[in-house]
DNA sequence: TGTACATCAGTGAACGCGCGTTCACTGATGTAC
DNA sequence: TGTACATCAGTGAACGCGCGTTCACTGATGTAC
């Protein structure tokens, strides 16, 4: 395989960015390499560097992208229940809290998945700059489950901390615990 | 320097898992290199492996220590306040979701600092062991603060999530606002 | 108490491996005529 | 429409660097007599 058509390439490209999406959020933007993202779209790594400058600059695009997918899912959440919003929120963080949610990180929460990485990433890092405007979005984007910014970033604090614990404690009883426990929390202060 | 007394050299032992328990909070583990700990404490990497068998030992015995020092904190700060629960709570809250802690994780709450890691460490490695010990113990350890078992794990899965968003999102506005609305939500909940 | 020898904590060079990045090359695609 | 040439996405080998780990060596410490 050698020179493909601009078309194609251009579909290579966003394959990699939506894996590397995914991959990161499963395994941490330091637990995946190159290699390995261009072969989950069938590439080899050599051509990575015909489409992105650098690993960082495409963790930074992968950032934004994981974020847009987010932004996509609480609006598919929020238009299932129209004008029902508190059934909505129930729907959203009953996922969110879910088993499901925790054992899936590729697809989940980008902040829950990435918060720990982002610690240590440079501020001014593009990938770090994407991550704040990812947050601030979805902070943002959960206005239309909870309209009081107060009351919503104290409950997203409440979810955030019990998917990442739920997480990092990996498949055992006390992580069922934590994500049974915060999740009625969260759903009692409706 | 060659060799020292067997009290020199434990002494020496000491003062690396001390190292560790604060390096790897501040940087991740696998952000801080076995050269750059035993430099920390005036050594060089080689004689690494006469004290400890892979750096992999090493962190078991750094999350083990940092969450001894962590009970060691809460037990003092409940000290502070004998007699008055809340006051001693108060203060711990007010502690946990301060700009300090934030931007002091070397000798802050190990869960925030690692949960990151640990998402992604094996299972039935020794540093995921001891980290889910600590964790267990800490949340024993919240007992002095907020007897309720379900209060005390709501309440700390939103400083949990407060603090690690707020580190994530480094020295910005929306990082304090993060703090402060967190720490307000956890204080009103007495 | 002193002497000879064994031990071993610490040193620093070196090894091995993973991984991000580079580069000469290939051959299909796009362009000029 | 066909032909010659230029372009460039993708390939795979190789480079360079960091880092965990190993190892021969040093020389102070501990032990045996």
């Amino acid at each position: 395989m050698a020179r493909v058509s601009p078309e194609e390439a251009a579909r290579h490209r966003e394959q990699v960015v939506t894996a590397a999406a995914r991959l990161f959020r499963e395994k941490g933007v330091q637990g995946v390499g190159v290699a390995e993202l261009m072969a989950d779209v069938g590439l080899t790594h050599g051509g990575f560097y015909r489409q992105f400058a650098s690993k960082e600059a495409l963790a930074a695009e992968a950032v934004g992208r994981a974020y847009g997918e987010l932004s996509a899912f609480l609006d598919s959440v929020a238009a299932r229940h129209p004008g029902d919003r508190d059934a909505a929120r129930t729907e959203l963080i009953e996922f969110y809290l879910s088993e499901r949610h925790r054992d899936d990180p590729g697809t989940g929460c980008a902040t829950a998945a990435l918060s720990g990485e982002m610690a240590h990433e440079a501020p001014d890092s593009d990938a770090h700059q994407a991550f704040r405007e990812g947050v601030a979005g979805f902070i943002d984007g959960l206005g239309e489950f909870i309209p009081d910014r107060r009351e919503r970033i104290t409950t997203f604090c409440t979810m955030l901390g019990g998917l990442v614990l739920a997480r990092a404690l990996g498949d055992t009883p006390m992580s069922d615990e934590i994500l049974t426990t915060a999740r009625e929390s969260a759903l009692d202060d409706e």
